[in-house]
DNA sequence: GTTAGCACTCGCAATGTTAGAGTGCTAATC
DNA sequence: GATTAGCACTCTAACATTGCGAGTGCTAAC
């Protein structure tokens, strides 16, 4: 489709623009790259790029600035993503394992490294939960009157809450929610615990008719934070303080990042492993001039949650992507060592 | 020490500087008030004002604004917190009430509260642990290899962590776990709960060291988070989108805001129960052109964490410091209702 | 197909101009 | 002595003008 010369003309203008963010012209290309015509002849190329829609002119007197359909061009044939350098791999690898605790310190570890590499914005998110089911609930009492109820899922998660109860929390109330709840809730999949279901549940315990409605408003609400994916955000503001951002961008970002579920719907929306979003390819408003970058993790050959790095439509696609690439493949290998019930 | 014209032209000036932003003029000034003098009697207190150091022009043709003196004469003497109107304590009250399960949880919905109603950026703060000591510890197991620590302080705080064992964890251990380490740390300030301190006890048993270490680990990170004071945000991508915010504040703002340690420190070295700092009263550089609003909110009659909201310097802060200080008090009223072992 | 040459376009920055808001000062007035 | 009217003055923001330079497209030659 593009010849060869052309392919090279559009990836230096590119790759020019990216460092500069300034519309490249065809002296400054050809004094930047090994490319060896004259003027005239980029010139040549370069406009019928224009005229293709790969690059366009913000004014006559200015040189070219690649389009979007440049840019995804450039991301699917001009540039393959670029693994960090080994030590920032070992680096990686030494802090993912020391978080390997929870799935949800390692992604929030992982969103940390990835946004401390790259400068920008990244995000990770746990697991969907898919259709995971009670396993079991734990009972503490941890003051007179508050208990912490911990809720194991089948897949392996863990949820806690403390409520609030009307009277003295002692032993044997603890047993006793311990054993009728469990019994009544354990292998019942996470989904059906919502209201209706809770309250025929709580119909059925007349005896502790005073702690069992607290007991189940708190179980309800893990059971629903259990069953929505966690986001884990890092490095929002450095957005702002990036002199490549311009302000419009990472307001964009910023105000796109701090509605959650819109977040966890883009990426989770994504199948292939590793992709980037240009511009209006995510048809969201707030981030028209903001790309994305999001790899789907793996957990034991399943894909499951998603890690992501949001930054200006100008950044250096090949490390981003190297970078983002590695991370999701950590985390997923890491995570698939986890598994375990 | 200010005749009362002056006052009330200072005042005057305050005022409209908040609303528009601009520097006022005398006669915008005489025909937004009903001070009854002429133009040129406004100017010559205006240049007494401004020789004083109340008033400041940003150059020879324009009007005049507060400076951070006149400014802060303004919030010590002319005006005073506006409580917010019935309806909206009563949304308060109810939605306060409703998250008063755990501190934590009741301090993240009076950060969310505060900023929903000011549109700019709220913080709190859980009360400092001042030299709480393990009051308990549980353990759960939560998976074939990992366990859950539940650490009760003395103050009745409740944290909790994961950590995976390398051996298979029965019920045995879980049992073995709680009786020595619940021997070992009841009663032990958390402040002494560091590295050298349990390597002692590590070293004591013997029989279980294939699980000890990652438990003390574990135990070792919540105590120390226990010790910190954690913060609360909410809203801070507001101020992106105010108009009133310049970007320059705001970006102040978020950098200031994305180092907690430094925000724990500023808002907990204030003694007053309610205050307000102006641009360079806080003595950060991020925060020259923005003001804080803090007020400490007491348990039980102690000073215990604090409320604090983030903004422009031409906040409007009767309402800011009215609603800070409500929200403060709510907020000791229902801890103090909630202390409890 | 490539190149040299040249006229042309257009944004940007520097400069000039103007209108208007607001001031400070002085002298008259209460 | 405080207040006021009047007036000349200052300074900015907005707009128009200009020149420069980067970069182009086109044509004719290679």
């Amino acid at each position: 489709m593009l010849t060869d010369r052309k392919q090279k003309i559009l990836k230096a203008i590119v790759e020019g623009y990216i460092q500069t963010g300034e519309p490249v012209g065809s002296k400054t290309l050809l004094s930047e790259t090994g490319i060896d015509v004259s003027p005239a002849t980029v010139r040549n190329d370069m406009a019928d790029l224009t005229t293709r829609g790969y690059l366009f002119q913000p004014h006559t007197s200015a040189g070219r600035a690649p389009s979007q359909k440049g840019m995804r061009y450039y991301v699917d044939n001009l540039m393959s993503p670029v693994t960090p350098p080994e030590r920032v791999r070992d680096y990686i690898d030494a802090k993912l394992s020391a978080a390997a605790d929870t799935p949800e310190q390692l992604l929030r570890e992982a969103a940390k490294l990835l946004s401390d590499y790259t400068g920008y914005a990244a995000v990770t998110t746990t697991p969907p939960s898919g259709d995971a089911r009670v396993h079991r609930l734990h009972f503490i009492g941890t003051g007179r009157h508050t208990v912490m109820v911990v809720l194991v899922t089948s897949s392996g998660m863990v949820r806690s809450k403390l409520f609030r109860s009307n009277f003295v929390v002692t032993n044997e109330v603890l047993e006793i929610l311990r054993e009728t709840l469990n019994k009544a809730l354990s292998g019942v999949p996470l989904s059906q615990i919502n209201k209706p279901f809770m309250q025929t549940v709580a119909a059925s315990f007349t005896e502790l008719f005073l702690v069992i409605p607290q007991a189940l408003t708190a179980i309800m609400e893990i059971a629903a934070s259990a069953q929505v994916v966690q986001l884990c955000l890092s490095g929002e503001t450095k957005l702002l303080f990036a002199p490549e951002v311009d302000p419009v961008t990472s307001r964009g970002i910023l105000g796109f990042l701090s509605d959650t579920e819109q977040v966890a719907k883009l990426l989770l929306s994504q199948k292939s492993s590793l992709c980037a979003y240009l511009g209006t390819e995510c048809r969201r408003a707030e981030l028209l001039t903001a790309a994305v970058i999001c790899a789907r993790y793996e957990i034991e050959g399943t894909t499951a949650g998603a890690v992501a790095l949001f930054g200006p439509g100008r950044m250096d696609f090949a490390d981003a992507m190297g970078a983002v690439n590695y991370i999701s493949q950590s985390v997923g290998d890491l995570l698939s060592e986890m598994v375990d019930l």
